[in-house]
DNA sequence: TATATTTACGTAACTAGTTACGTAAATATA
DNA sequence: TATATTTACGTAACTAGTTACGTAAATATA
């Protein structure tokens, strides 16, 4: 059993699997050798109606930490030895009321015998350890609770990846003009047709956005140009920019590039003295609505725009 | 998830299994995020492998603390999965060397990259634990390995057992003529038959043990007679008394009383100033042979028994 | 109040392990 | 050296859980 050494830390799950493997298998043992045949994964729903005297399968379920059908199939299994029973419940037609038997009750009654040796089996053991493997389970479980081991992979990975992205300003270079096209374009061609309108000001970022006083940002991962974002100036007395052309290429989705990317292009807008930006796009993009409502966007009543795409307007006050 | 709480120490296999679903589950969709399509369960294989380049399913299966069925199913799915090759074992024909293919080694890499953010992920939880889950895994399994919960189990059940046990002198009572006869009557006919020589004797205790200067010693399990030893008065140059009718009820058989009983009635014998006490048994009695042994007991040359199923004859100096 | 949505739970199919058992090769022993 | 025993590993059957999905009852909503 050196693997665990040897792997570390990110063998845990199989770790932890291996003992409840081992504690299980010697734990139906020791309820032959005191006489009760009660199968160890029938103990948690037992000792429950034995202390409650009568319980559903979603509470049960909850209680025990299980999926319901692992309650259904173990009262099953109850039902079948004659130690459990299912009654009609009063007010409810879908739910059954479970309770012990008479033939239960008794081999509760054993049951409570068995605890207390057991648990002084299991408190020799912790007397050999200096770490305490029942807090130390508690713990664990409240911390995944608070967010989940894959939660935190995901913000750990994006965390680790956002130390790699660069945020930089337009820079004229053919690069970021092949950039800014082949991102917008895949981009807008997977869920859109390309418009006139498209071509023009992706061909040409210099004459339609920067010339006219606007920004262009382009977000760089390990050097790669993967995003882009323009703010376009706006001849509105209400708003100064208008966030477009913002997209992150697919393969670095998930990495939380889209909300460093705006909140840069908002951070650039306040600095040249916007006291407001204002965005169109569509109501099927939902990802990216959420991302603007993330940034601090509202909904707002817009202008009718250019693009036939556009139905949603949204705007925000710096 | 209250159960626990309610339960106590008894649930901690339980406790240990359900955190190791919810790990493994997510441990399953962070590979997927970092663009492996490695199983959890194939990881422990898998990773001997990538480190020690070649493996067998026996040392896989040691290493990695599971059975070797489990190895084996986990190697075909490699296999089938392309990552790993049997080749024939130079020189033991019932075993296969386990090795990565080129496309198992290039997975490996990829793992060795999703290894430090899944360890950081754990550390982090570790974190926010003031008790390590890690070391009380690593501990628990050390003091499984010293002596397995059923064994201390067992062991806590004879401890508790003998508490309520008395090994206390023959007292002449109806009683303990009653349970002379009926313990030894019931053991005797459970291998043998009954002989002349155990009919007198078990019917008249008194004429043919205390009388000639004798002993009986009787062991009361909660005020009732569970079992029997008596030390005949030898006339023998070598022997002071011969251990004889040593006997225990099978509903307290494996809580070690026979241990107890046979070491009292050898304190009993030196207290008498006996030297050495003698004993006969059959060869087919096997456990009582290994009592008489952990008793200090060893194999003699014997006088001829009257009785015809001795064959094994056994002495200890005091 | 009719209709849509949610909830409770049962069943099927799957997953990751086990024990039991058989077979052939390797090793120990008479 | 022939025979018995042990070892390595493959397969079958089982165990204790899961997710996915369907159905009927309860609850919320137009």
């Amino acid at each position: 059993m050196d693997f665990f050494e040897r792997s570390g830390l990110v063998a845990i799950g199989s770790r932890t699997r291996l003992l409840s493997e081992r504690l299980l298998r010697d734990a139906r043992e020791i309820n032959l050798l005191y006489g009760s045949d009660l199968k160890p994964k029938w103990f948690p729903v037992f000792y429950l109606l034995l202390q409650d005297g009568v319980g559903v399968v979603k509470d049960l379920a909850a209680s025990t930490g299980q999926s319901h059908p692992a309650v259904v199939k173990v009262v099953g299994e109850l039902v079948k030895a004659g130690l459990v029973e299912r009654k009609p419940h009063p007010t409810d037609g879908r739910s059954s009321l479970i309770s012990l038997t008479a033939k239960g009750k008794a081999l509760g009654e054993r049951t409570r015998e068995v605890v207390p040796p057991v648990e002084a089996t299991v408190k020799e053991i912790m007397g050999e350890c200096a770490h305490d493997l029942w807090q130390a389970l508690a713990e664990w479980e409240k911390a995944l609770d608070r967010r989940s081991l894959l939660k935190r992979a995901i913000d750990i990975r994006k965390a680790k990846s956002a130390e790699k992205l660069a945020i930089v300003p337009y820079n004229y270079t053919a690069i970021h003009r092949q950039a800014w096209y082949d991102l917008n374009e895949a981009w807008v061609s997977q869920y859109f047709v390309m418009e006139e309108a498209d071509h023009k000001s992706l061909r040409d970022p210099e004459g339609y956005i920067l010339d006219k006083g606007g920004h262009i940002l382009i977000a760089e991962y390990e050097g790669q140009p993967v995003g882009t974002c323009g703010l376009i100036k706006m001849d509105d007395p209400l708003y100064d920019y208008e966030l477009a052309k913002m997209c992150i290429a697919p393969k670095v989705h998930g990495l939380g590039f889209g909300y460093l990317l705006g909140r840069a292009a908002l951070v650039l807008a306040k600095d040249k003295g916007a006291k407001a930006v204002y965005l169109e796009t569509n109501h099927q993009l939902q990802p990216a609505i959420a991302l603007y409502r993330k940034l601090g966007f509202v909904d707002v009543v817009g202008n009718p725009s250019p693009y036939a795409r556009c139905d949603v307007k949204m705007g925000i006050n710096l």
